[in-house]
DNA sequence: CCCCCCTTTTGACAGAGGACAAGGACAGTC
DNA sequence: GACTGTCCTTGTCCTCTGTCAAAAGGGGGG
């Protein structure tokens, strides 16, 4: 039974509701790749006793930028953004997160970032309490969340070279590039042809840009020959050398 | 004994040279805060014989970007930058660590950016593949590396809206009373006089901007009566509040 | 099939910050 | 104390990107 997550349950008061059926797991999509993936059967159906499959809506707000953290989420399906804002309402996008990544701050007292959904999603839930001990006494479980932090670090830490020292055609070439490998499939190459899980908005908060600084970007390497837009989300990559090139600065 | 660190030895084919001194560990300066912190005694004597103390001289480079990652070490001393850059040589240093942090990519296979000295500083230095070993025999530690990799993370994701969003007098601004808080000791507050550790050209490196802004920038606050600069290198906040509002964008 | 709304594109203009150049200050050396 | 190299500051100009405004395009509902 797939329960529908309400925008209320956010809340802190929200009160879990585990998930009785233990062969969800031996279903999940992104067993493989999720940090709970290495983990023993048994061991496995205690944590699938801890969370709750949920639904989430395109645009929904999952967690909120400052407020307590009491709740992490395996990603099973769809994409959200992590998003941080100024006092002001300036908005940057600081990640962007697919089926088997991990959402949430374990181990803390607050949320640091938002979490909102870009396409309807599907979570597996646990609240942050639950998962805290689960992770403590199981190091395998830790340790799959240490590898992939440090993935998202190294990640983050590209991306501020990017943010800091790219121009606006080496942003768009850079983060285009990036879509096609992270839209592509366990081992598979980067795709030529993908559709973009943002709209433009959105690819300006990636970036650091306004929407029409990408827009005129995006204009110019289309008639340029690089890519085509054949409609609003979708991007094929004409030629990727070239693509490339734009993202170094060449 | 203290060695002092050549740097033909970040090469692969470094010898690591064991510490024998197993009382290093009950001196450490930072040991109460370091990742190792919670070890029990008998622990951290084992992995007090799997690394070694080193110097390393201001603008010596530790690590550097895209090398295979042989070596990990904690701080006991001194501050680093981590930094990457483009291939037409711009650079954007993506984090700056103090005492008592961690450096290196454990469980990985290449090192995501490069490690300078900004001051003298002593290490606490591992070969990634015995301090893997160590780690994942060894929970507790890893447990700590977690928490700090997710404190990284945030910290990094913070600096990413900053990058992204911010104009130059805010970014000016938030650095500073960034530095303020971070170069206070455990538990002190802020500090309103302080030393940086990073030339003016290391501050446009951190912040994405060119010398010449960040120069002009602190000038005018200069001017406006909300910081002092005595010298070079130190900082008074004058105005703390103006000084907030500033990094705000008010 | 048309209409309407929302997203995207395009245009014109302005301003923040970068590039280049020169002058000034400071620390270490002789 | 003068010298020298490096780092920092200041000045001028220019460009890239942001801002504001309007037109164009697309998708969903009636």
């Amino acid at each position: 039974m797939m329960m529908h997550f309400d925008l209320a349950q956010t809340a802190p008061a929200a009160a879990p509701v585990p998930c009785q059926d233990a062969s969800y797991c031996q279903q999940c999509d992104v067993r493989a790749r999720a940090i709970c993936g290495t983990l023993e059967d048994d061991e496995r159906a205690a944590l699938n006793r801890l969370g709750r499959r949920v639904m989430v809506q395109a645009g929904q707000t999952v967690m909120w930028e400052g407020d307590d953290a009491t709740i992490v989420a395996n990603v099973i399906e769809g994409t959200l953004k992590l998003s941080a804002s100024t006092g002001d309402g300036r908005e940057q996008i600081v990640g962007v997160v697919y089926p088997s990544d991990f959402i949430g701050r374990p181990f803390g007292r607050s949320t640091p970032h938002s979490v909102t959904a870009l396409t309807d999603a599907r979570l597996c839930l646990f609240t942050r309490g639950a998962f805290d001990g689960f992770a403590r006494t199981h190091p395998e479980l830790g340790h799959r969340l240490l590898q992939r932090t440090l993935d998202d670090l190294d990640r983050a830490r590209a991306w501020m070279l990017l943010l800091g020292r790219k121009n606006a055609r080496e942003k768009i070439a850079t983060f285009l590039l990036d879509m096609s490998h992270r839209l592509a499939g366990e081992g598979a190459g980067p795709l030529d042809s993908f559709a973009l899980p943002l709209s433009r908005q959105q690819v300006a908060d990636v970036l650091g840009l306004t929407i029409e600084t990408v827009s005129r970007q995006m204009t110019d390497m289309k008639r340029a020959g690089i890519i085509a837009l054949p409609n609003r989300r979708t991007v094929d990559i004409l030629d990727r050398d070239q693509l490339a090139c734009c993202a170094e600065g060449a």
